[in-house]
RNA sequence: GCUCCAGUGGCGGAAUCGGUAGACGCGUUGGACUUAAAAUCCAAUCGGGGUUCUCCCUCGGUGCCAGUUCAAGUCUGGCCUGGAGCACCA
């Protein structure tokens, strides 16, 4: 063994050994219990940043603890490889998108090697690849089939620099998520896929998600946006016949009504609106179409709204209203239409004083009844002017009312979801095309399954601007009708990446099938994944899709399971100087400079330490420095020992006092550790258990020494040898899932044959995983007073015998009345005194 | 506005059940080794006060204010601050 730590050297020859042992490849039959660890897969961009490398590296240390624990674990890893970069590169550089992706790939792929990742690459996927968009489109038909993907004409999100459509999930803020430009409605045929068939399913079945956190699980259930209320129709008094539905939360407050707001872009408006009223109607209306969605729905902007002229008649009352439009009403949500009760919502009390609508007051406010001047009352109260549900609670009016609306046929109760279908059509190049073609005769028709792929044309031209490049390939275009046989032509638009990412995990289980995505058997043994780690940003966007998919696939006969992912791990960011990294803030590093300097296993080690997973991590060049410099130690440890370690070490107890409490310390650190890893994967205090360990057998060295250690004299027994050796191999064992190289190299070092990540995990003895002394707290009132050494055995009775001698404690109670004792067992001593 | 998460030394963070607050590390300071430096090793490191002054005593301290309890970083109620998500969703 070298006297110093080489780490690249380590490194790269293990990794060389791995790769030639196959050593992390996976087998599907095993009579080991099944285990899924997985990452969520990146996008190819060129390279590895340090967010990569928690993600990897935290999936990895648990894809190994639980190999170690006798599992049999899955481990893959893939590449979401469609998607807007690559074309834009295309666009910039004149590359083929595929070339630069297939470069990118390589490129990190390479690091991903460098960084000691167990990941089985014979399963590695590749979703820009023939092999697997053949079956996001196989997919995508059988939902078609399904009634799941359709085609329909709507306003939808635009953006001009992207030069795309956007799903509702990836606008932030009303900006585009990847490039940050203001987002435009357009109306345009579209495709989509009916998640809000799921939303029920997806909002429930969140509660059988014990293992992710609240707070995605709270961000999952708001996106969903259940609402419980009714509907209620107004007949208009102008127009025979025609009706106005709207959806309400607040049916308690019906009878207060006194006026109605219909949505811009209300399907109905022309039919509403009086002649006199046409021009300033119309006007409002293109208006509104001109706005951006920001300002559109800014909340503070003054609320603007214009009469219709018609009115509709309140069945509850008799009562007639006007109807408005007003851009505060939004088309997709409800029915586009909403009835206005300025005294109780704080919306219509703004709009209605602006125009000078009257305010009708139908929940009492127990401290101003019978007025509302300076704003609504929104809270709960009960109802007045509400004929014969006066004096009725209105938490119970809501349910009686909507009764009234149902006998009368005018109404019922309505589940209201915010949840909008998923707009899946992307008018680019780089995604798996929608393999659908268009028949005059046969009209939306799926391409035969034994047909696809649908390849992506490669005789296109990158530099058009305005459209898809797509749609300069002279060959894609035109084909034949899949039932007919005549003349018709393919969809040009592409797919969504999120749609590929939302199976990847179900084609890991069987990689290479080539008759379907993945066999049932397979994929129901594997799945749902155990562990699942990844970033917060996917929190609704990716894990959303992933749900719904396996939903439908469920519902399909595909796969047997409802929920994709059993544990969910959001890492927070990497940090640098306390924001985030970014090429922008000039604050990154690279992870290649950090394997040259310090190797993977001290970039492992560093980025598990400071922070626990869930928390953002702040990096630090210190760190790293600490990091390797404990590596050094240990390495030292071992290689000034070696001389007396045996791999073929035996305890025989009793043993000496030094020896029992180092042989009780190792035993400490396996129970602390493992249950460290197993609760919620706090590496941070695993790794501060690996220095305790480290100094506690550094310690027990120097008192072995006695001086006497410069001269090169072996100055330990038999006995010493053993339990030396025990203490090092446990703890380069605990320490091998996360020091991969040099937990592997030391093991080979010591004579072991084999790799360490194939040996066993540490067991631990609960009757040596305790001190053998306990020191007794003893409080009086609560303060810590006094710390009595005492043996590990003693009961109750004798602790407070213990205590109540201590001269201290003798002092501080005398003359005072002691009123109670309590003991907790093996730790502290409380004596409540008076006086 | 609504929802969720968090708040502990100079810093990152520890503290299964309510039971010794500050593990472990970074940083800092002092020392050893060295011609010197690096590396390494040893020691100190929450704050105030006291003292027979390197040994010890004492008081205070986990965002703020109350409460429950023998005992609160931990539980309850009310605030404050920061972060995240949603938001004219009727």
């Amino acid at each position: 063994m070298k006297e110093s730590y080489f780490p690249q050297e380590i490194e790269k020859k293990w990794q060389a050994v791995w790769e030639e042992n196959k050593a992390f490849h996976t087998p599907n039959s095993s009579d080991k219990p099944k285990y899924y660890a997985l990452s969520m897969f990146p996008y190819p961009s060129g390279k590895l940043h340090m967010g990569h490398v928690r993600n990897y590296t935290i999936t990895d240390v648990i894809a190994r603890f639980k190999k170690m624990q006798g599992f049999n674990v899955l481990h893959p890893i893939g590449w979401d490889s469609f998607g807007l970069p690559a074309e834009n590169a295309a666009m910039q550089h004149g590359a083929d998108p595929a070339k630069w992706t297939d470069e990118n790939i390589a490129y990190m792929t390479k690091q991903l090697k460098m960084l000691g990742l167990s990941y089985d690459w014979e399963r590695e996927v590749t979703t820009c690849k023939p092999d697997y968009y053949k079956w996001t489109q196989w997919l995508f038909i059988q939902l078609f089939k399904k009634g799941l993907a359709y085609k329909k004409e709507a306003a939808v999100n635009w953006c001009e620099h992207c030069g795309t459509v956007l799903a509702n999930e990836q606008v932030i803020d009303g900006k585009c998520w990847r490039c940050d430009n203001v987002v435009e409605k357009k109306y345009l045929s579209q495709w989509f896929f009916k998640i809000t068939d799921y939303a029920e399913r997806l909002l429930e079945d969140l509660n059988k998600l014990d293992g992710w956190g609240d707070n995605v699980k709270t961000m999952q259930a708001n996106w969903i946006g259940k609402s419980n209320g009714a509907i209620l129709r107004f007949k208009v008094k102008e127009v025979e016949g025609l009706e106005v539905p709207v959806y309400t939360t607040r049916p308690d407050t019906v009878h207060g009504i006194t006026y109605l707001v219909v949505a811009p872009e209300y399907k109905d408006i022309e039919k509403l609106t009086t002649p006199d009223n046409k021009e300033a109607v119309e006007k409002y209306r293109a208006n509104a179409r001109k706005m951006s969605e920001i300002e559109r729905l800014s909340t503070d902007r003054v609320k603007t709204g214009v009469p219709l002229g018609t009115h509709c008649i309140n069945p509850f009352t008799g009562e007639e209203f006007p109807l408005w439009t007003a851009d505060y009403a939004l088309v997709e949500y409800g029915t586009g239409a909403v009835m206005a009760v300025p005294a109780h919502d704080t919306r219509d009390f703004d709009f209605a004083k602006k125009y000078n609508l009257p305010v009708k007051v139908v929940i009492q406010n127990p401290d101003t009844p019978s007025e509302c001047k300076d704003s609504a009352y929104t809270e709960e109260g009960v109802l007045v002017n509400s004929n014969e549900f006066n004096g009725m609670k209105n938490t119970d009016a809501k349910q009686a009312i909507t009764q009234k609306a149902v006998d009368g046929g005018f109404g019922e109760f309505k589940t209201q979801y915010r949840l909008r279908d998923w707009l899946i059509s992307r008018q680019r190049y780089w995604g798996a095309p929608i393999p659908i073609v268009y028949c005059d005769k046969c009209g939306i028709v799926p391409e035969k399954e034994e047909n696809l792929p649908v390849m992506l044309p490669t005789d296109v031209d990158f530099s058009v601007v305005g459209k898809s490049p797509i749609t300069t390939s002279k060959t894609f275009e035109e084909t034949t009708c899949p039932i007919c046989g005549g003349k018709a032509k393919r969809e040009m638009d592409t797919m969504d990446t999120f749609v590929c990412s939302s199976w990847y995990y179900l084609r890991y289980s069987d990689p290479k099938n080539d008759t379907l995505p993945f066999s049932k058997e397979l994929v129901d043994k594997w799945l749902p994944v155990d562990q699942y780690v990844g970033g917060i940003e996917h929190a609704i966007l990716h894990l959303l899709y992933s749900r719904f998919f396996t939903k439908a696939l469920k519902d399909l006969g595909l796969l047997s399971f409802d929920e994709p992912f059993k544990n969910l791990l959001t890492q927070g960011m990497v940090l640098k100087d306390g924001s985030k990294m970014s090429k922008s803030k000039g604050n990154t590093v690279d992870p290649d400079e950090i394997f040259e300097n310090y190797g993977a296993d001290t970039a492992r080690l560093f980025i598990l330490s400071d922070s626990p997973p869930a928390r953002d991590f702040d990096w630090s060049d210190a760190g790293v420095e600490g990091c390797y410099k404990f590596l050094n130690r240990v390495w030292r440890l071992v290689s000034d020992n070696q001389k007396y370690l045996t791999k073929d070490y035996k305890l025989t107890f009793p043993l000496s006092r030094e020896n029992d409490d180092l042989v009780r310390t190792v035993h400490m650190a396996i129970k602390g550790i493992t249950n460290d890893i197993s609760n919620d994967f706090q590496f941070n205090t695993v790794i501060s258990k690996y220095r305790e360990l480290t100094n506690a057998i550094y310690d027990w060295r120097g008192g072995k020494c006695r001086g006497k250690c410069k001269d090169g004299n072996n100055t330990l027994t038999d006995e010493d040898q053993n339990v030396l050796s025990f203490a090092i191999i446990s703890l380069i064992k605990l320490m091998a899932p996360v020091t991969v190289h040099m937990s592997e190299e030391i093991w080979h070092d010591l004579g072991f044959e084999g790799s360490v990540h194939d040996s066993k995990w540490c067991e631990w003895d609960d009757n040596l995983a305790k001190a053998s002394k306990i020191t007794l707290v003893v409080q009086i009132n609560g303060k810590v007073k006094d710390k009595i050494e005492a043996d590990e055995g003693v009961n109750d009775e004798e602790l407070k015998a213990i205590a109540l001698a201590s001269e201290k404690i003798k002092e501080l109670t005398a003359g005072k009345e002691i009123v109670k004792t309590i003991v907790v067992p093996k730790k502290l001593v409380n004596i409540v005194i008076r006086g």
